[in-house]
DNA sequence: GTCTATAAAGGGATAGAC
DNA sequence: GTCTATCCCTTTATAGAC
């Protein structure tokens, strides 16, 4: 037998290297309790590896908060790609996915909870925030940017500023709600809808042709 | 002398009574180093008075903290009054006036530091979300909604949801300004000129009659 | 590389004198 | 009410066996 010894890493017993067991762990607790209410002692646990284990694989909790916070935007920006084409599509059908594939990680529980993360520890680790905003927010600002630039060369609306209206339309999807989100309130699906919609209506009231 | 011993509180030898100084020690430490890192120890000496003291004032940690919190929170509450009536102006002046007293503090660096801190610990006190939420954002948004409805009656927009058209117009001033001055960025003055004055535009393409 | 056991430090909270 | 000194627990980090 191989697993004589348990080799199996985390509370679900996956079989990943302890590389990922530790790293998923930490991101579990960090998201959860932040930086400073999370031991060593307790991603150890967590990862069913001992605490010198950890020390072996990154040299203190700051680096292993890093590697942690790095690999979460890495794959924020994975989940942000804009694989489809929405140049065939009418303006207001388009602006609608768009909305959607905006909305829908920006309020995820996870990404919020990220979100608060980065946030609570900005002042600890100032080059989170840029590392952050560039690989998700920045990022998606940056798409939306893109299409309205092709939008307008397309005639569809009409603008000297495609980046201020990308930020106003986004702008319009968060509102306050996702404030509200950061401070813990819950915001349901359904009102989003509404909010797409209405948002969708004035960037058109404004911008297209 | 009734100075013989060492009564003035806090870094500038303010002669303020030993509660306020102890308020004032927790609120800069607490904004500047969030919860989890900033010890009672610390915050005794930054207010001139033992630890023992601080015990006197306040139960414990947590205590002080949503005490200092609270006082906050009524801090800002007094800074979102809008005492003037905009009701004679015309609609874009109105809107350019409220844009400007919801921007100044929105992005002032101490509401900027105390939201980053409620957000960091809104897991470990829940409450203190709505809490802060309803003395500040939200009664922002309400007043500005007041003042919708207003414009409304006065047949100065059209629109069937005026807390709607206000969280527009309000989100379009956050745009993503907000989200990176949360996470360091620094954000200049005059670049959120710009902002607010494309935002009473696109406002009033959608709303104004 | 991985574990058990432990050193070293810091911080929350309290006892007792004044 | 206020201070000094201290207790006790948690946490980071490491030493040494396997």
């Amino acid at each position: 037998m191989t697993d004589n010894k348990q080799n199996s890493c985390g509370p679900a017993g996956s079989r990943a290297s302890k590389d990922q067991c530790v790293l998923d762990a930490a991101r579990q607790l960090f998201i959860e309790h932040g930086f400073g209410a999370t031991s060593m002692d307790a991603i150890a646990t967590t990862a069913n590896v001992s605490k010198a284990t950890l020390y072996a694989y990154y040299p203190g909790k700051q680096a292993l908060f890093a590697a942690t916070a790095q690999r979460e935007c890495n794959r924020i920006m994975a989940q942000m790609e804009l694989t489809e084409d929405l140049s065939e599509l009418p303006l207001a059908e388009a602006l609608e996915r768009i909305a959607r594939s905006f909305v829908q990680p920006v309020f995820s529980p996870d990404i919020v909870a990220l979100l608060r993360m980065v946030i609570s520890e900005v002042s600890r680790f100032p080059e989170l925030g840029p590392i952050y905003y560039d690989s998700g927010p920045g990022l998606m600002h940056s798409h939306v940017a893109d299409y309205m630039h092709r939008a307008r060369e397309r005639g569809l609306i009409t603008t000297d500023d495609c980046k201020l209206a990308a930020a106003q339309f986004l702008g319009m999807l968060r509102s306050d709600r996702h404030l509200q989100r950061l401070l813990g309130k819950h915001v349901d699906t359904t009102s989003l809808e509404v909010t797409i919609a209405e948002a969708v209506k004035t960037f058109m009231a404004r911008y297209a042709v």
